[in-house]
RNA sequence: GGAGUUGGCCAGACAACCGCCGCUUUAAUUUCUCGCUAUCUCCGCAGGUGAUGGUGGGAGUGAGGGGGAGGAAAGUCCGGGCUCCAUAGGGCAGAGUGCCAGGUAACCCCUGGGGGGCGUGAGCCUACGGAAAGUGCAGCAGAGAGUAGACCGCCGAUGGCCGCAAUACGUUGUGGCACAGGUAAGGGUGAAAGGGUGCGGUAAGAGCGCACCGCGCAACUGGUAACAGUUUGUGGCACGGCAAACCCCACUCGGAGCAAGACCAAAUAGGGAUCCUUUGGCGUGGCCCGCGCUGGAUCCGGGUAGGUUGCUUGAGGUGUACGGUGACGUGCACCCUAGAGGAAUGGUUGUCCACGACAGAACCCGGCUUAUCGGCCAACUCCCUUU
């Protein structure tokens, strides 16, 4: 499994798998514009799960674009979350941001998370 | 060359690397799972559990090939297909449509035609049925707004009043007043003032009369029809506007939507039928019968999580021939062009140019409407210049 994919396997498929990240938070990174939840989940790998809002953003090609940037971030920065849950909420006023803008937050983000998670450890 | 009209087309390009979702070819048979089957093991009354091997299928994995958002995918405003539910037939209510003819699966769409309006023109716009079935509405202004009307003005023939003259004393002629009255020419008000122009006519006027124009009705002619007509006859002539006011007339219309609907179905709990069983155990009861609970197997029915399907081959495109003014139809040939599902169609770098708008499929089609950086093509119109 090269370490840059981002399958199936990767993600969290069913309403359960996002409830027990929603109910049972351990790790918690927050900004303005996204919220982050994690969860250690047991495996030897991370999975992301997504909530990107219609109420919060508007149109579906920002809607898209933003869950494009985020998945396209976490698959680089994956090797720093090993055997996380994610979820990522958008909040409002991310479809402002460029896309730049919005890469270089996200990058940001998985770092802080990744930290939390060794200061832990 | 400039300005414009109509119709159509494109929607940054190329390369490398890293990803995502279907399809397809192939490999390994390692991981998981299901069916059939053989051997062994353990528990048992009936029957089951586990392990190993063989075989077939599925998932997953590796490698290769090929495909992957739009002209509006949008708004959900119309019309269908498809699915389930309802449904003898008729009427009422409600909603929609509204010049005529055609196209279409159908339409509030499209095409052609007619009427009206706008533009020098190519063209564009048009809810465009009925107001002599009824009810109703019309602010302000204005004298008057639908059975017309007298503010200014005009007249004042006729009647009245006041002069003057004549007189046969009955009146007659003439001048004035604007009292009665007449008037729809002119002014003024208004979106709209009850045909227009001219001549005659009159006290002044007036379709009051006539001519022409216009209008209504009828006939005729042309046209499938809407409608048109240097046509004929007839009527002095309104029958005003609003029906996106009620209404009348004609025609159309069942409801819900792919989260429609169909199928498979674990675990746990539980329903029904048949058969088997140490012809067991427990409860009720003093005891027997009986009744209830408690085993095993097979089958049936409901059905949650989850999965599969519906799901992309279709009123389909492209080319061509023929028919038609055209929308479109028919024949033939070729092509297969996203199918996700916590939701793919992307990221990074480099090069180039006109430096990239609006915007993301969710069952599928036909339209309409709205958003949109720019560019290209064709036909046509007007103006200018040159030959």
């Amino acid at each position: 499994m090269p370490e840059s994919s981002f399958g199936r396997n990767k993600r969290l498929l069913t309403a359960r798998a996002y409830q027990a990240v929603f109910s049972d938070t351990c790790y918690k990174v927050a900004h303005p514009n996204l919220l982050l939840l994690a969860k250690p989940n047991g495996l030897c790998q991370p999975r992301l799960g997504l909530v990107v809002a219609k109420k919060n953003i508007r149109r579906s090609v920002d809607r898209n674009r933003v869950k494009r940037v985020v998945r396209e971030t976490f698959r680089h920065s994956q090797s720093l979350l090993d055997s996380l849950d994610i979820v990522f909420l958008a909040r409002q006023g991310m479809d402002r941001l460029t896309p730049r803008e919005q890469t270089d937050l996200l990058e940001n983000s998985w770092r802080r998370l990744s930290r939390k998670l060794q200061a832990e450890q």
